[in-house]
DNA sequence: CAGTTTACAGACCTCCGGTCTTTTGACATC
DNA sequence: GATGTCAAAAGACCGGAGGTCTGTAAACTG
């Protein structure tokens, strides 16, 4: 697969590139916990050591990953607010319409799903302190870019409480992805029995009520507690 | 340590009553995560192999633990609540006081926090459908009990939203933990940089926070669309 | 063309969860 | 009390994980 040395700064990117589509790839097909580097250096055509020289560790390269699949994902979910949100329409009816626009927008972001709950628990540990801030850093602004479309869109809220329904809701997203993806037997339990099945919550749509709640509550909590009181 | 052989079944009680324990003691100075079968079987002074015999996977042991962590917080929680709510008070109130209970009746129960965290990515995964059925229901029932305790407090949801709340609370809870224990990387960028610092979420104060949030839109949202109504 | 650098592959390490095989302790029977 | 049986226990073992170490050879430099 590996034609030539990587030699120049240039080649060295593209070795970079392939190993991050590689676990794209691999994303797609499988979850977080599955991609090892032994099958991901086995598919990228790389020795395990090879891939390692360009990383330092399998959490950098899904790290690296997120950061740009969040990225991706706030640009597309700026575009469709604009489309589905009347700007002159009721302050409920623009929440209700962020909180749809923001679970359907995840719909084909199953990865970036996947990645933002192993986030905290499993990407953030076995990094260097410098990938560690350059990645927050990036998140950071992230957050901040949510943030500033929740405002955009329901300035009621304000900055501070726009800020706040940003990061819960990205709490919320991480909370409620694993329980998307029961394993087998956790399935065929769910098979046998339908009253264990009526608890599934369903991705999407259990999203879109959280979020829309969480928008009411901090709609109204800054109603009835003007900014500056506590 | 051990003396001798479990011949009757209540000797076998006892096994398994060393192996929970040990493994709660584990649980109390390390994170989910790095409790291994081996360092577990050697506290418990047995070898890895008898210990799988009293639990079919290391998931089964600490599924089991978490059951039963979750039913003790979840009486301390009752208790607390008829405390702390004034049945007599604002619905406003009542609505706040519970999520400070409830984010305040989480502060010493860390170990809860963890396991629910890990409970649908890790837990419920490599158990057999028997034993996963059997902690699904039980989790049916505990969640059942919380939405019992909201609604008590806080009739105005109904009994619909009582369950909402409590489904979104559990999500949160478990979506929230991963971000309060930072690893020793992310903990050293937090030093050097304030800025990162500052986007640190404190456990209690902002579960206190998201949960006063959620009531807040979910009272909001059922006095504006009545029962019934899509 | 000789020498130096270094990308790369593959053997190797430790640890994980889990299984398989062997040993041995506790009991029933003679 | 000796003997046989059966399951509890222990420990060797397995494949695979993430990651390191070392030898090799390809590309540059003089």
């Amino acid at each position: 697969m590996t034609f030539q040395r990587a030699r120049s700064e240039e080649q060295r990117e593209i070795r970079r590139r392939v190993i991050l589509d590689t676990t794209a790839a691999m994303l797609e097909t499988m979850p977080v916990s599955e991609v090892s580097l032994n099958e991901l250096s086995r598919r990228a055509g790389l020795a395990k050591s090879n891939v390692l020289r360009y990383f330092e560790s399998r959490e950098a390269i899904l790290l690296e990953l997120f950061d740009h699949a969040c990225a991706q994902w706030l640009e597309e979910l700026g575009e469709r607010l604009v489309i589905v949100i009347d700007p002159a329409g009721a302050v409920r009816d623009r929440g209700d319409r962020f909180a749809g626009a923001f679970a359907a927008s995840l719909e084909p972001h199953r990865t970036l799903c996947d990645l933002l709950s192993a986030q905290a628990s499993v990407l953030e540990h076995n990094v260097s302190t410098e990938i560690a801030a350059r990645y927050k850093r990036s998140m950071h602004d992230n957050l901040a870019a949510l943030g500033g479309l929740i405002l955009r869109h329901l300035p009621e809220l304000g900055e501070e409480g726009a800020w706040k329904v940003a990061g819960m809701a990205a709490v919320f997203v991480g909370g409620l992805w694993p329980h998307t993806n029961p394993s087998p037997s956790m399935l065929a339990a769910y098979d046998a029995d339908p009253a264990l099945a009526a608890m599934r919550m369903p991705f999407i749509e259990t999203l879109e009520e959280a979020i829309a709640t969480l928008i009411s509550g901090a709609l109204s909590r800054t109603r009835l507690s003007p900014p500056g009181r506590r």
